[in-house]
This record gives C-alpha cells, structure tokens and sequence, in this order.
RNA sequence: UGGGGUGUCGCCAAGUGGUAAGGCACGGGUCUUUGGCACCCGCAUACGGAGGUUCGAAUCCUCCCACCCCAGCCA
C-alpha cells in the first residue's frame, strides 16, 4: 500500500482492537481470517470483509488467515478456491503460509463431537428433517424434545462411529448438541452439528461419509488458529451463543466474534446464489462478466486493486444495514484512474470531416501529452491528415444554446492539431443524415493555439481516418434498471429487472495508431469519453476494450435537466 | 406475539453529556488545448417519535414506532 491510498476513518471494530491492545487482551495480538466457502467467485461484498480482516492485521502488525469453509462438498470445487485465492492475493493481501481449510481439521473436528458425546452433550437423532423442523417449535413457540435425546452414551459413541464408517444412508440420522429446546434463541434448539453426506469432497475425497455443520466447525476452527477477533457478518450474532457454547463445554480457547453489516451496492446485487443463477441462465457472460460485482467481473472491466480498496475504506464500517451507491465505486476508479492512465483519442460513432484547405497527400504527426496528471507520462505524437473522423456527438447542424462543440459556420479545435472551422454540411440524400462536415483549417494554430490569443468555446478528439485502428468496443450500464432491484425476492422479478441495455457493443471504433499494440488489461482515458481497458477477448488482429466507465460528462447532466436550450 | 440487531443530510458515516466531522451525490463559481481533473463556495437549528433527568442530551432514563436477521441435515 502506498500514500495514494486515502486515510483511514475510525470505526467500532478498529476502537475494539485498540482498546483490547491498551488493556493486553490476547497478549495484545491480532489474528484474524478471512474465511469464504468456495462456492461461488468473489464479489466486492467479500472485498470489504478481505480488506477488513488482512487491512486490520497489516495495520496493527498481526496475521490473517485465508481459511476455506469446506463443509459442504455438494456445492463446492476446486475452481472456486482457486479464483478465491487469486481475488484476495489481486486485491494486494497475502496469506503467507497461513492457508487453511476447514476440512484440514476434520479429524480434530470429529474428535470434539466425540467429547460432546462422552460428555453427554450430545447424541445421534433418528428424526427425519422434516421432523426435526416440526420438534424445532417455532418463533413464539418452543421446540419439543427428540425422543432421541436421552439415547445412552454408549449407543451414540457407537452409532456416531457408524455414520462415519457409512452404514447409513444420507438424512438417516445426524449428530445433535443437547442444549435446550425451548431457548428463545433457535440456534440453541439441539442445533445439528454432523449430518450424513454420501458426497466427494474437493479436498478430502470420499475418506469421509459425514460432515460438520458450519456452526460446530467455524468456531472451532477460529479456536484453533487462535484467531483473537473473529470478524463475521450481522446475521451471525445470533450464533455467536452457540460457538461460545461448544467452546465452554470444549474448554477451548475463546475468539472475540465481532459482527459487521455487510455491504449492498445499488443497481446490482451481491447474493452468490443470485450471481450463479445469472451465470448458469446465461443472463451474464460468466463470473468475470464486466457487469458483474464480482472481483473477477470488476477486474476485467478495467477496476483496480488500489480503487477496490479506497472504496472499502470508504464506505466504513458499521452495524447498520446499508447500501451503498455505487457512484462511490465510480468514483473511486476514476480517481485512481485519472492519476494513471495515459490518455489517447479514440472515436467511438465517427462523423467524417474533411479539411478541405489541407493537402490531400501530407501527413503532420503532432505532440500529445500522454497525462497532464503526471508529466513523468511524456507525450506521443498523432498523424493528422486532410481526412478525419470526429465523434458524431460532437456535430449539431442545429446547435441549441449551450451546446458549444461544431456546428455550421462555427470554430473549434481539435485537440493537439488546429482549430477547424466547419464550412459545408454533407447530407446523405436518401436519409437526410449528415455523412461528412467539410472544414477549413487554420495553419497558424498548429498545436491546438493561436498567437493571437483567439478563444475556441471547444476542444474535440479526433483521428486520421488513413491511419485509424479499428476495434470493438464495450459499453457497460448498470447490471439492474432499478436501484433496489436486487432485493426482488422471486427469480421473476429479479430477471425482469435486469438493465436490457448493460451492454451495448460498438462493433468498430475508430482509434489512434498507438493503440494497435495495446494488451489485455491496459487501461487508458479515451479523452472526453470514459476509462477503457484491453479485454482478454481481444487477439491480433482484433482489438476489444471495455468501458471501466464514463468521465463525468456536464454536458449529458445539461441535456438530461432539459437546460440545453 | 419469542430472541437478536439497527435507526444522525438524497446515499454512506463520525460522534460515547458540552452545544452536529468527513466522503459521495447535488447546486453555484474559478481554472481549463479533456463540458475531465484541480480549486473555492453552498448543502442536517438538527440526530426515528414522545416524555423525562441535567445548567446543558444525538449521547443518560422511560415508553412507543420503523426496518433487518433467526424456524437449512446451507454458509
């Protein structure tokens, strides 16, 4: 990390830590962990937690795990902790050699059940699951006991051991804690902690036939790696009786859990079962997606680490339920990116113009500045010729009031090259469309300046139309129509509301020669047009870039309010 | 109706009894070879509501209201 990165605001769970740290608890250390299941890719809501957990120990010099919660084999793969482990080391973390994963202990995990059992907190119940919902009682009501419950410690030890061993099939029987079945809490009515699972897992093959619950092991496993504060979402604190419970009766040492809010983002949504949905419907590409609120999907849109992590930090931390607006992310990359990408000129809907007083046969290569933001950027040089091509928005053969770009009679310059002055207007005679602006050009303002001091309202980009790279370009909108789309409960709702037009391809641009090189994940500020990035479609002869996003744009603000004229 | 949380500007969010930080968004302006960037100014007499304690309350007390989470052999 370096002084770019914006300062950090105080917040409770950074105050918890320091106080703990004045008052020596856990020998004044922090260890935290970032603990995903991997069943899905990443998404900016796990950015925060990851620089939350990995920020929170670089910042007080302690250490933090990545631990995968692998309990579950049915919805978990290989494929998952491998894009995990690339998001988080993207982001800027590193894990060390603390890599962990749930299913690393197993054993140990199995061995706690044991001592439950042999305690007599815990036993082997017969109820199928519809049953054990129906004893669960329900929000104002409580539970009633399984008749299980008082089973001998002796026929739990056994028949534990033979669901392990896979004598039984799948739902038979699971592995129940004996706490209380009229707690108002629910999660302390006899929560299951093993049930039986005939499935492969990603790491540990068939060698088991039964697996833990996440509430018997995500404790456990905090415990074990000594983790000191246990960073964990709000609809965890519920839980938080229920690990202290297993501990206590463990004799294990305890973490703090501290729960946070977890982030929302308007316009998009940040469920994992809604983004797979979208992925397996073919509603978007795949999970990198440049739609997508996923690390990847963010990365391939041309997002950076450094403006992913300004964004985390800006967005605090706290216990409220909130959602954010994602013009903050907007503008967060943009910030970044005005300090680091070098600009070039790009058209994306080209008008043709012709110089009319400009010989057809020169070519002038012109100087640019690569980053007014960072003069260590250098500059470039352009060809400029008698044939141009100009972005169609920036011609209005009727201008209204505030619109200040070419229009009949009307000068301006081109960025780099000369003020033009537009003369003649070439009208497609079918359609009526204007196909090509006919100019003149001015030869004393070679650069983009006139000695005389003579002011042009406008500066526009533009390029040579003989030495012009075509390339496909992206354009990217909201993933949802509506702010709050996300929310939408039934899968009806939430496909209706996707945004028909978050992406619109353009399928040939036109761009300024130096970019025939450019390379996947190069980013670059079209001037007047937005952020762009190298996609990894992109191949020799075919350029494909993504809009990361648009520059701010007063004109299209004054357009929208209706204050054009 | 049970339990656990949360309510401060359009969106986030500081604040922990001493008289409402900051960011985004928005509005206005300066500058400008990007209608970008930068810079300047403005933007909560007010902290979910009602009472109360106090010289003094967003901060303490009481009651009320709203919203979120919990009835997976998911995490």
């Amino acid at each position: 990390m370096n002084d770019s990165e914006i300062s950090k605001p105080a917040h409770f769970i950074r105050t918890i830590i320091i106080e703990d740290r004045a008052s020596g608890r856990f020998e004044r250390r922090v260890h935290t962990r970032f603990p995903p299941e991997p069943n899905g890719y990443l998404h900016i809501g796990h950015a925060k937690s990851i620089c939350l957990n990995f920020g929170l120990a670089r910042e007080f010099g302690g250490r933090c795990n990545l631990r995968f919660d692998d309990t579950n084999p049915t919805k978990e793969a290989v494929e998952y902790v491998e894009s995990i482990k690339e998001d988080v080391r993207w982001l800027g973390f590193d894990w060390d050699d603390r890599l962990y994963y749930a299913s690393d202990y197993f054993e140990r995990i199995y061995q706690c059940a044991v001592r439950l059992i042999e305690q007599g907190q815990a036993y082997v119940c017969d109820l199928s699951a519809d049953q054990i919902r129906e004893y669960r009682g329900t929000l104002t009501e409580p539970g009633r006991e399984s008749p299980y419950r008082e089973r001998s410690v002796a026929d739990n030890l056994d028949l534990f051991q033979r669901m392990r061993a896979g004598e039984f099939p799948d739902g038979s029987r699971v592995l129940r804690a004996k706490i209380d079945m009229a707690s108002p809490n629910l999660n302390l009515r006899d929560p299951v902690m093993y049930r039986i699972l005939h499935a492969a897992h990603h790491r540990t093959g068939t060698a088991w036939r039964i697996y833990p619950m996440y509430d018997f092991t995500h404790g456990l496993c905090d415990s074990f790696e000594g983790i000191t504060h246990s960073i964990c979402t709000l609809e965890f604190e519920d839980h938080r009786p229920l690990y202290d419970w297993f501990l206590d009766q463990l004799e294990l040492y305890h973490p703090l859990q501290i729960e946070f809010a977890r982030l929302n983002l308007t316009y998009t949504v940040m469920s994992k079962r809604k983004l797979l949905r979208l992925v397996e419907k073919g509603l978007a590409r795949s999970w990198d997606d440049p739609r997508m609120p996923t690390i990847s999907g963010l990365r391939r849109r041309g997002y950076t680490p450094e403006s992913i992590r300004n964004f985390c930090d800006r967005i605090g931390v706290a216990k409220s339920n909130a959602t954010v607006d994602i013009a903050l992310l907007e503008y967060s990359i943009r910030e970044d990116l005005n300090r680091k990408a070098p600009r070039v000129m790009g058209v994306l809907n080209p008008l043709r113009v012709v110089i009319e007083d400009y010989p057809d046969d020169r070519v002038e290569w012109l100087e640019a500045v690569n980053n007014p933001e960072d003069p260590a950027a250098g500059t470039r040089q352009v060809p400029f010729s008698r044939v141009l091509y100009i972005e169609q928005d920036d011609f209005m053969e009727q201008p209204p009031k505030k619109f200040y770009r070419l229009a009949p009679g009307r000068e301006v310059r081109l960025r780099y090259a000369y003020y033009i002055t537009c003369r003649e207007v070439v009208k497609d005679p079918a359609t009526g469309a204007v196909i090509e602006v006919r100019c003149t050009h001015d030869p004393q303002t070679r650069g983009g300046s006139s000695a005389d001091g003579r002011k042009v309202k406008a500066t526009l980009h533009w390029v040579s139309a003989v030495h012009a790279v075509p390339a496909e370009i992206r354009l990217y909108g909201h993933l949802f129509s509506a702010a709050d789309a996300g929310d939408a409960t039934s899968d009806e709702q939430f496909e209706a509301a996707l945004n028909p037009e978050s992406l619109q391809v353009i399928p040939q641009a036109l761009l300024e020669p130096g970019l025939a090189a450019a390379q996947p994940g190069q980013t670059f500020q079209f001037e007047r047009l937005g952020y762009f990035c190298v996609d990894p479609d992109a191949s020799d002869g075919h350029l494909v870039f993504n809009r990361t996003v648009t520059l701010r744009d007063a004109w299209a603000k004054i357009q929208k309010t209706g204050n054009a004229s």
